[in-house]
Formats: C-alpha cells, structure tokens, sequence
DNA sequence: AGGTATGATTATCT
DNA sequence: AGATAATCATACCT
C-alpha cells in the first residue's frame, strides 16, 4: 500500500530489466569477442605489418573497451558519464554499434514482446465497479462526498435518521476516499516520472547500443503493468477498508433493539383501531413516529410487518385485537365522559361504561 | 440452548 | 413511490 513500497518494486523491476540488459550485452559482447573482432583483425591488418604485437595491443585495446563498457554500470554517474563520451567518441564506436545492430538482429531479440496486449481485468474492473459504487472513485470535488452521503442515505431507507452514526460514517468515507485519491495521484505522479525517467535513459542509450522504439514502448508497457497491479493493491485494500466500515456502521443499524414498550402501544392502538385501513398516512406516520420517538421508516416497516403478520396468521393476534379494541373503546368512553361532562348535558347512561362489545371480525380480519 | 418475536432488508409488483 | 412477501439477523423468553 505504501508508496515506497511501491517505488521499491518498480526499481526492482527496473533493476530486473538493467540485469537482463547487462545479460545481453554480456553475450553479444561473448559472441563479438569471438566472432567479428577475429574476423575484424583479419580484415584489418596491422598496418605496419610488424608480427602479432601490435594485434596483440590491439585485442588488448578492444578487450579494455569491452572492460571498461561492461564495467560502466558499477561506477559513480559522474565517472560513467564522462567514460561514456569517451567511449562514445572512440573510432571503434560506429563499428561496434554496427556489429550489435547485426548481432541483435540474429538474435531476434528485437522481436520478442510485440503482442502483449493489455486484457481488461475482471478482479480489477470489479473493484472498479465496487469503489465507484461505493462513491470512493468517481468525480472528486464538489458533490463527490455529498453524493456519496445522499447515496449512503437512500441506502439507508430513510434520509436523516440516525444523523450521528450517519455523519461519522460519512466522514470516515470521505477520509478513506482522501487518502485513496492522494494514494492514486501518487502513483500516478511516479509511474509518470519513473515512465519518463526510463524513456529517457533508454533513449541516450540508443546512441551507443541498438533500441528499437518497439522496446521503449515493451518497456513502458511493463512499467505500466508494475504501476497498476500496485493500484490494485491500493484498490484493494481500500475496498477493505469500505466493506469494514460498512460492516461497523450501516450493518450495526441492522442490530436493532425492540421498540419500548409505550411506542408498540401507541403503535399497535392505531393499528387495531384502524383495521379496517390500517394505511396511516404520510403525517399520521410522522405523528406516530414523534410520539413513539421512533423514524418515520421506522412507523413504515412497523406497519408493514405487522399487517403481513396480521394478514398471515389472524387468530394468533384475536386477543391482542380484542385488547386494544377494550382500550380504545375505554379511551373513548373517556373522551366521551368528558366530553359530556364539559357541554354539562346530564346523560343517565354512558356508553359502553363498565364494559364493552367484543368486536365483531368479517372473514377477512376487518373490523365491522 | 433453542424457539419465537420482531425490526430491518430485499426483491417484486402495482 | 409505496405495498407486499420472503427472508435475515438479532432480541428476548423459556
């Protein structure tokens, strides 16, 4: 996750790609060795003719150039960059270059590596899918978080409830949402760098060893590949991070606590003494909810529970039914009473008093 | 511990 | 958008 991490890896990777260019360069350096300088030599008489001393020098000549270009990678920037324009300025230089243009031709190195393509992939479009989901990726600023939250919110059912549990997850999402974007930036800024960087180094070695474009564009491409499997791991672990605050803040409201007892009273008083429609409306609900200090969501899957389990098994809830129809018949023998007691209309007999008539079901659970 | 009650979530329908 | 029905997951009771 971290970015030195990542940087490490991808100087591995360079380094890896240095190893295998060191390699290369050793066997052609084997092959010229064996091959062309010979031939070279015979083409190429000493020209004063003397006996084997001076092509004696002369290999010596070559073999400490060969030293000194196999060598080059060992020693400080400064020392190999003034070693390389001498190297470069030597007259051999063109004939050597000439000669691993050929040789690497033959060895079809140049070829190797044209038909990687990159296949999209599944994991990764998945927790591509997942963080634009989630509102982590996508658009940055602006309505970015606050879209994020409206979503987290509908999710939730009802906007608004639970503000508290709700803008502490909220915020969280925001940060974990930060960090991946500076995270991304990040890499992004050194994959850039690093891409350059190579093309760069690539390039000025063109002068004096044979790099087709071809294996600048290879080489960018693995870079690329190292640059975003490490994505993938950002990606990766910041899904973790969402599912785990998922898990700690939207899934501890699943945990739910029964209602008290005086809120399931008020609600099932409304219930039972509106079987017949049991649907509050919009601000009946709203009511209910205040007075049970309760959501509103919350009156909703209320009544929504309890008119399935109603409907499904209505005998078990007869005497329930026929409770909450005594205590409204007695609340409103109350109303009643005081009712009349306050217009002081002197009725001998109130009704309903000292009991009450048991509600009469229809088939189908209504009351009559 | 196991069964039931219950609030929440989900898919589907209208 | 709201209702329903099935289902999940936990609370609560025995």
């Amino acid at each position: 996750m971290s970015f030195s991490i990542c940087v490490a890896q991808c100087t591995d990777s360079l380094a890896a790609t240095m190893d295998d260019q060191a390699r290369i360069m050793q066997s052609i350096g084997g092959v010229s060795l064996a091959g062309h300088s010979v031939q070279g030599g015979m083409a190429l008489p000493p020209p004063h003719g003397h006996d084997g001393s001076d092509g004696d020098g002369r290999k010596q000549d070559i073999g400490d150039i060969l030293h000194q270009i196999m060598t080059i990678t060992d020693q400080s920037l400064d020392e190999a960059q003034a070693k390389k324009h001498g190297l470069n300025c030597h007259r051999m230089k063109p004939a050597l270059f000439s000669v691993l243009c050929e040789i690497k031709e033959k060895t079809g190195l140049s070829i190797r590596g044209s038909q990687e393509e990159d296949p999209p992939d599944p994991q990764l479009m998945r927790l591509d899918n997942m963080l634009l989901a989630e509102g982590v990726a996508g658009p940055e600023k602006g309505g970015g978080s606050a879209a994020a939250a409206a979503a987290a919110a509908a999710a939730s059912g009802a906007a608004g409830d639970n503000s508290i549990e709700h803008s502490d997850y909220r915020a969280k999402l925001t940060q974990i949402r930060q960090i991946y974007h500076t995270e991304l930036e990040k890499y992004e800024q050194a994959c850039n760098e690093f891409t350059t960087h190579v093309m760069n180094l690539l390039r000025e070695q063109s002068r004096t060893r044979p790099i087709s474009p071809k294996e600048i564009e290879r080489m960018v491409g693995i870079i690329h590949r190292k640059f975003s499997s490490i994505q993938m791991q950002l990606k990766q672990s910041t899904c973790e991070a969402v599912m785990i605050l998922r898990s700690r803040f939207l899934d501890a409201r699943r945990k739910r606590r029964n209602f008290s007892k005086q809120a399931t009273e008020i609600l099932n008083e409304y219930f039972y003494s509106h079987l017949s429609n049991p649907y509050p409306s919009e601000e009946a609900k709203e009511e209910l909810a205040k007075k049970c200090s309760i959501t509103v969501s919350q009156v909703s899957n209320w009544f929504g529970n309890k008119r399935i389990r109603y409907k499904k098994n209505i005998g078990k809830f007869q005497e329930e039914a026929n409770l909450y129809a005594a205590k409204t018949a007695v609340n409103a023998a109350h109303a009643a009473a005081a009712a009349v007691q306050n217009s002081q209309a002197n009725s001998p007999t109130t009704p309903n008093s000292g009991g009450y008539s048991a509600p009469c079901y229809q088939s189908d659970g209504r009351i009559q």
